[in-house]
RNA sequence: GGUCGGAUGGCCGAGUGGCUAGGCUGAGCUCUGCAAAAGCUCCUACAGCGGUUCGAAUCCGCUUCCGACCUCCA
C-alpha cells in the first residue's frame, strides 16, 4: 500500500499526503456527463484523467469504490429558475421520448469511454433512478432550516447557510462579491437571496418528466442528485470527490452546501478537479460550438485535422499532460504525440524477442522507483511518461544486443511495462490485436523475402516490401530479422 | 468589473532556489543492398522590468499578454 501518494485538494489549494478515511477502502465519486447531447473530447479528457486515477489508486492497493453518475433528468436549460429541462428541450427537437434522447446518449458515452479504454466505474447511478432519495434530502435540509418553499418550487437558502459555514471554500471567492456580481434574474424571481438554487422544481403542465413530490409535481435541481447518489453509495463523508474544473464554482460549491446542509459534513475530504481541453487557448464547451466529437478526431473528419487518430493516440496525448495543466488541442500536438505513442508500442512489441544475459546492467528497481516517484507526486503521468521513455532507449539496445540485462531483469521489465503502460497508463497497442492467422501468414512472406534477398534478387524482395506498404503493413530488417507493423 | 490560474526552446509539454525532463520537428553520423526502424551527436528555453539571495526560470513586487469562473457546460 503506498503511503507517499500527494494528491492536490482544492479545498486547501495545496498538494496534501493521501490519508484514507478508512484504508484500504477509497470511496471515489466523479461527476459524470449530462446525457443530452454527444459527448465531446473536452468531457472525455475528464473521465480518461479519473480513470488513470482510479487505475493508480488500485495499483497502490487500494480497494476503490468508484461512483460515477449519469444525470438524466432536471439539468436546467438558462437561466436556473425559468428554463426548460434539457431532456424535455432535446427530446421536442429530436421528436423523442425524454428517455430514448437518455438511453441515446448513455449508449454512446459509454461506447466513446470503452474506446478510450476506461475502466468502467464500480456503481453508475442515474438521476432518475434516485428520485426518493433525492426528495428524502431535500427534506432534510428544509427541516434543518436551510431551505424553503415557494409555489411548489424549493430553493437553498445560501444566506443563512453562509451565516455558519464557507459557502465558497471552494473557490475561494467572497460572498459580497458573489452579490454583487451576479446577475439579475428579473421580475420573475421568487427565490429570497440572489444567490439562492433550486433544490427542487414544479413542474410546468407541459413538461414530460415529472415526479411527484411533498412540494407537488415537479422535478430535481440540477445538484441535488450528485449529492443524493454520493452519500447513498459511499455515505456522508468519503474520500474523493472529482470532476472538470468548470463544475468547481457552481456545482460542486452548492453540492458542498447540499451535504453540509443535510448531513453536517462536507461530502469529500478531498476534492480533485480537472483542467479543460482547450483549442486555439479557448476552452472546448458545448456552447461555444467548438467541441470535437471523438468520431470527428478518430476518422480525421473536421477542418482542423489532417488525419484520424485512434482513440489510444488521443489517449496517450491526453495523459501527456497532466491533469490540472490545460492541454491545447491542435493537429501538430496530436501528430507529435502519435509518433511518440507509436515509438512506445514498438519497444513494447519487441519484448518478447528479448534475450537474457547472464549479467544485467540495468537497475529495473530503481526505475520502478522512479516510475512511482511521478505517480505518487498528484499523479503525474507526463513525468511518467517521460521515464518510460528512458525504459524505450532500454528495450532498443537490449534487442541490438547494446546493452544486457538477465533474466530476473527481463522479467522485472515485462512486469514494469505491464503495470505501467497497460494498467496504470491503460494503454494498450492498437495495431498489434491480429489473430493469429495473419501472424502465420506475415511469417510466411517475410520468409519468402528473406529468401530472394538471399539471393540478391532485390526486385522481388522490394516488390514485397512495398506491396505490403501499399496495403498497409510495414516491414523492418534488422540484423536480428524482419519485423511488421501497422502503418 | 470581481475572483482564480497561466506565460517554458521551432511545436507540445514536465519541473522548480544551484545538478539545467520527455515527446515531436530540423541537421549530421552509425547500421543497412536500398528503405524503414533503432542508436549516437547537435539546436540549452523559461514574457518584460525591478528586488531577495553566494546563486532564480524557480521566491517577492510591478508591468504586459492570455485563459477560466462569476451564466448551461467535464
Amino acid at each position: 500500500m503506498s503511503s507517499n501518494l500527494v494528491i492536490y485538494n482544492t479545498l486547501s489549494r495545496k498538494k496534501e499526503i493521501f490519508e484514507p478515511i478508512n484504508p484500504p477502502m477509497v470511496g471515489l465519486y466523479v461527476c459524470g456527463p449530462t446525457v443530452y447531447s454527444d459527448v465531446h473530447l473536452g468531457n472525455c479528457r475528464t473521465f480518461v484523467s479519473f480513470d488513470l486515477i482510479y487505475r493508480y489508486l488500485l495499483y497502490s492497493g487500494y480497494k476503490v469504490r468508484y461512483v460515477r453518475n449519469i444525470t438524466d433528468a432536471g439539468h436546467l436549460e438558462g437561466d436556473r429558475d425559468e428554463g426548460d429541462d434539457k431532456f424535455a428541450k432535446k427530446a421536442k427537437l429530436e421528436q423523442l421520448e425524454p428517455m430514448e434522447i437518455v438511453q441515446k446518449y448513455t449508449i454512446g458515452f459509454h461506447d466513446v469511454l470503452r474506446l478510450f479504454n476506461t475502466l468502467p466505474p464500480s456503481i453508475e447511478p442515474t438521476a432518475t433512478g434516485h428520485i426518493s432519495e433525492q426528495i428524502e434530502m431535500v427534506k432534510q435540509i428544509i427541516a434543518n432550516g436551510y431551505a424553503y418553499e415557494v409555489n411548489g418550487t424549493v430553493y437553498f437558502d445560501v444566506e443563512k447557510y453562509s451565516k455558519n459555514n464557507d459557502y465558497t471554500i471552494l473557490t475561494n471567492r467572497q460572498l459580497e462579491d458573489m452579490l454583487n456580481n451576479t446577475r439579475e434574474l428579473g421580475g420573475q424571481d421568487e427565490k429570497k437571496g440572489r444567490l439562492d438554487f433550486a433544490l427542487w422544481i414544479k413542474a410546468k403542465p407541459e413538461h414530460i418528466m415529472r415526479w411527484p413530490s411533498p412540494w407537488g409535481v415537479g422535478f430535481p435541481g440540477w445538484h441535488i442528485e450528485c449529492s443524493a447518489m454520493s452519500n447513498k453509495y459511499l455515505g456522508h463523508q468519503f474520500d474523493i470527490h472529482g470532476g472538470g474544473m468548470d463544475l468547481a464554482a457552481t456545482h460542486h460549491t452548492n453540492e458542498i452546501a447540499q451535504s453540509q446542509a443535510c448531513n453536517h459534513t462536507n461530502p469529500a475530504k478531498y476534492w480533485m478537479h480537472t483542467n479543460m481541453l482547450t483549442v486555439n487557448g479557448a476552452r472546448m464547451s458545448k456552447s461555444a460550438g467548438n467541441g470535437f466529437l471523438p468520431r470527428e478526431l478518430f476518422t480525421g473528419d473536421h477542418p482542423l485535422l489532417t488525419r484520424g487518430y485512434s482513440p489510444m493516440s488521443v489517449r496517450f496525448f491526453m495523459l501527456q499532460a497532466h491533469y490540472r495543466s490545460t492541454l491545447d488541442f491542435s493537429n501538430e500536438a496530436l501528430e507529435a504525440s502519435d509518433k511518440g505513442y507509436r515509438r512506445l508500442m514498438n519497444a513494447i512489441a519487441l519484448l518478447p524477442k528479448l534475450k537474457a544475459s547472464a549479467s544485467s546492467e540495468v537497475d529495473f528497481e530503481e526505475i520502478k522507483q522512479r516510475f512511482i516517484a511521478a505517480m505518487n507526486d498528484d499523479f503525474n503521468s507526463p513525468v511518467l511518461i517521460a521515464e518510460l521513455f528512458e525504459v524505450v532507449r532500454i528495450i532498443n539496445s537490449v534487442y541490438d544486443n547494446k546493452t544486457k540485462i538477465d533474466a530476473k531483469g527481463l522479467a522485472q521489465l515485462n512486469t514494469l511495462v505491464n503495470d505501467f503502460v497497460f494498467n496504470i497508463l491503460g494503454l494498450k497497442d492498437d495495431q498489434t490485436e491480429n489473430n493469429g492467422d495473419l501472424e502465420k501468414l506475415m511469417d510466411f512472406i517475410i520468409k519468402l523475402r528473406q529468401e530472394a534477398k538471399a539471393s540478391k534478387d532485390y526486385a522481388t524482395s522490394d516488390l514485397i516490401r512495398n506491396s505490403l506498404q501499399e496495403m498497409g503493413f510495414q516491414l523492418k530488417d534488422s540484423k536480428e530479422g524482419t519485423v511488421w507493423s501497422k502503418s
